[in-house]
DNA sequence: GATGAATGAGCATTCATTCAT
DNA sequence: AATGAATGAATGCTCATTCAT
């Protein structure tokens, strides 16, 4: 099928923050507390109730120090979503390789796995959703890119069971999106979920849904 | 049917801002107007960076006035929230005293409601999704506690359904959360799916997902 | 001679700082307030080593106050600078409208009266000179347009006296440059000066220098 | 003449500035690397403005190293100064060496040596005067001290002139600063000149107003 | 009830300087 | 002698909130 083809993700928009260290691997590893602090307060508090104070404080690292590897605040909410978009991007590359012929057995696959995925990064799921008016333009967009990568990839497999006759959609791109969406309450509505359904009858109920529908017969 | 049963939006959580001012009329006038351009800047550049300046300039009434209808800048924020329900409240409750006693039907009908609500109320659903994280905790249960006015209506009509053996789902809770979700993805993700959906097309997606799911046919 | 004619002074290029205060009395006290803070602090410390902290202890503001009625700190320079301009062409005016039909009488007495009012006002020429750097390309343009008025002045009656054949010279520019520079030296080498000389010693060794240079016979 | 007398240059004010590099070579050769590049970039952006990273990336050096040859930030303030006086120094003397009998032609040849070499170091010139604020008072009294010993040499011709009854003048030290100021006039006041007139210009204007003023017959 | 000037704690950011390697 | 990462005090600026009139 998509032999051949370069995954969409890779057409990424991409930022650099630029630095003055030179030690790249101190980079990495020093943008990774970052990222660890980071993501931990904005998900309690919001951007921009987390200062660079707090974040600082987190981290161990000094002010000073801090912004040697990064530029602006905004660089920071920019960290927190190239790490999140890339570790949810590393999970989802095992359910995209799978070669199940199946489209079926595919799609509910991946729905699994991205919902256990949301289920484990619920805090970056949340910065991700909260804080886009945070984010300046560019920032925005470089974000936006990434996250459409995994509603690109549940189109793929809806593209690919169409084209096998076991879907049926006029509009792929939209339910793509809603398919994403109904992943992504689990983590969204979760002051509206918790404690009233658990984990696995959420997945019960998205697959019930996309399978079936909730309508036995229409007498309408 | 649910005669005799307070509806549930009643179970409103309130709470009261105080307020010096003694004609209630002048309070409740003020405050629409604080609503109006609250809930115009914020879903525009987001709460933390819409100021009381700003909002002070866009209603026209002084900086000093408009302590006088509010305590702090979080109460706009309610304000804005209890308004948006309210709105929103007023619109649905056609709806839900459709005495249509075909359930598949009224869900349809419910859902094309909502959808439209929500496409024009798009940047007050912004607001509430978006500034969670600004309210404090009991404003935030107020908050929440009329969103989920909608969603029980929801779950209303399905219990109905599934009453009289037109719907089939075990977890009308997560379901009726589902199909929120997916009406709410239209406004979540407009910058997804604008330009690429028309509002119609939504519509039919989720009713497409709702009556049928996606799937022909299960080789698996 | 000039009748008729806008003085070029007119011309000067204006720059409104803007302010949120009403009171447009209010806010020439306050930045008269500014100015005489910001002047002594600045020609005793430099700009940059004064801080915004600084002048708020100086004038009696709080921080928040002073930012009532400048929008940057750069503002505090181009009020500086502005009121010295100001100050100096409101003095200046007078000398101008001497109808001396003389330009030998009325260049001296320009010279006498620039000299003078240069010495009064010495900490605000050496903030104009010294702090250009420190200027913005629009507020820069504004400063010196208002400092070239004075040269103007001087240009205007070299131009006089040589059209009544009393001056001679080749280039009534330069020379208007070079005798206000002269005039200038008094305060911009201060620390040379100082105790070596008075005021009017410095205004006689101008004059001499201006009427009859200091070559006797030239034997070469 | 001034044989026996030491030159007064020497009696320059010395600072030195600790180092605890061994070889005094590579403290010469280092220290001429920054001035090259401080000189370069404070007269572009000014003394406050321009960092000791700016610095560190212009001469190639690293932060740590240049704190091997300077101890704070003012010293290189004092080596630009410093080197520059130098400079200016190395060329006047072949000036003041010039055994010519007639201080007529003397000072002529002075003012337009130093006009030129004025005119080629403009940016040191502009460095001098413009950041005397910048330097504490040790380092302040050292440059004001290299500074005076231009003046001083036109100070000296007029003495002999006077002694040879070819210039008159009540005050020498007076006319040597101004004779002086008309020179650097040309600098300073670059932003006003340029463009309007030309060095040559400039020149004449100044031989002028020294050998007869600009005054042809005093009708007063 | 309205006005608008005043307040000051708090924030992001910069940069001279230090020091372990 | 050189490196380059770390430090943290200091700075310009913002904005929610108060209060005298």
């Amino acid at each position: 099928m998509s032999s051949g083809k370069r995954p969409v993700y890779r057409r990424n928009y991409k930022r650099k923050i630029s630095t003055t260290i030179k030690s790249s691997n101190l980079v990495e590893e020093r943008r990774d507390q970052i990222f660890q602090a980071a993501s931990k307060l904005i998900s309690k508090k919001g951007y921009h109730k987390t200062t660079l104070r707090d974040i600082s404080k987190e981290t161990g690292m000094t002010l000073g120090s801090l912004y040697d590897y990064i530029r602006t605040k905004e660089d920071i909410l920019y960290i927190v979503h190239e790490k999140a978009a890339q570790m949810v991007r590393i999970m989802n590359e095992g359910v995209e390789n799978v070669k199940d012929p199946n489209p079926v057995r595919k799609l509910k696959k991946m729905i699994e796995q991205e919902l256990e995925t949301m289920d484990r990064y619920q805090d970056l799921i949340m910065c991700i959703y909260q804080e886009s008016h945070a984010l300046s333009k560019p920032s925005l967009k470089a974000m936006l890119s990434s996250e459409e990568v995994h509603t690109a990839s549940f189109k793929k497999v809806i593209e690919e069971g169409i084209e096998q006759g076991v879907f049926k959609t006029s509009n792929p791109t939209i339910l793509a999106n809603i398919i994403k969406m109904m992943i992504d309450c689990w983590v969204l509505k979760r002051w509206a979920l918790r404690g009233k359904a658990s984990l696995e009858e959420m997945k019960q109920g998205i697959l019930e849904m996309v399978q079936t529908g909730i309508v036995i017969k229409d007498r309408a």
